[in-house]
DNA sequence: TGAAATCATAACTCTTTAAGTTATATTTTT
DNA sequence: AAAAATATAACTTAAAGAGTTATGATTTCA
């Protein structure tokens, strides 16, 4: 499993504030720690998805496509893995032998199951929800700082 | 995310016939599809989780510690990933950005939610029910087999 | 119209991680 | 003591993820 799926979430959040409608993927890829080319291909697949927009040209960037509380992490899991293999089978059992003949049918439809469950669980959160929660801890450490400042020079 | 989750519900198939009591590691390897050493590793993880039991020396080899529909695919799960990360963060994001600095705490709720979930729901598959199921393609591929050949060759 | 700023995408390289392999030591049975 | 197995560390190879470069297309604006 790549890392594509929490960059993915963290692009979306920086997109969802009104600060950052429109962003530029140069400006993201600082703010995700990549490479904007990265960034535009995760920036593709949330468009083919219908997650997001992104406008070529002079003036481009990217805005969601709608409205935060409205896209779950289950849609950007999709979006971004289209057959995925979230617990993957080993490569090689010999056919040979009765068990390494059968078990890579045999595990498909748990795996599968798992697999879909977690989703599920995924559909339960929002881009919304974690903007907030990022709102939250920013504000958190702001007057963190803002406590220790003031303590450090009390009259400012 | 490796391979070796599978690997391990293989061997654990394979040591819960009374065909499979008591393999070794060099047996196992070969129905895996992969090198002894690494099925001891895997085997070793398990063994510590209690899910099975080596033996070493001269009759050495592996057996289950209990009843293989005592032992969920969840617990197999465990076994093998000690901290998990099913839905891995992205490295780098920017600390100097508020959304940098924040996302990676943000995510850390809902990814550890989704992965208990997914276990849970591996909890409801044992390595009876794996091996049950490997053992009905066994039987449906011999019905086939034999079907064609008499067909073959009616007089047999 | 043409320059600037952006996206789209393919191809390549670098890095990291998984897997394979070798080597050495230990345990158990005969 | 020999044989056959496990335990584990260290090393090598292979595969996959991520980074980078390169080329071309789109859109705006002077």
């Amino acid at each position: 499993m790549d890392t594509r799926f929490a960059a993915a979430i963290h692009l979306l959040v920086l997109i969802s504030s009104p600060h950052g409608r429109g962003l530029s993927a140069e400006r993201m890829a600082r703010s995700v720690g990549t490479h904007p080319v990265r960034v535009r291909q995760i920036l593709a697949a949330l468009a083919r998805a219908g997650l997001s927009e992104t406008r070529r040209g002079r003036t481009g960037g990217t805005v969601l496509a709608r409205p935060a509380d409205a896209i779950s992490l289950g849609d950007v899991y999709h979006a971004i893995y289209d057959d995925p293999e979230l617990l993957p089978l080993h490569a090689d059992p010999d056919p040979r032998c009765p068990v390494g003949g059968a078990i890579s049918l045999a595990l498909l439809a748990p795996f599968a199951m798992a697999e879909a469950t977690m989703v599920d669980a995924l559909r339960t959160t929002s881009i919304a929800t974690v903007a907030a929660s990022v709102a939250a801890s920013v504000a958190t450490t702001r007057a963190r700082r803002r406590l220790r400042e003031e303590r450090a020079s009390p009259v400012g």
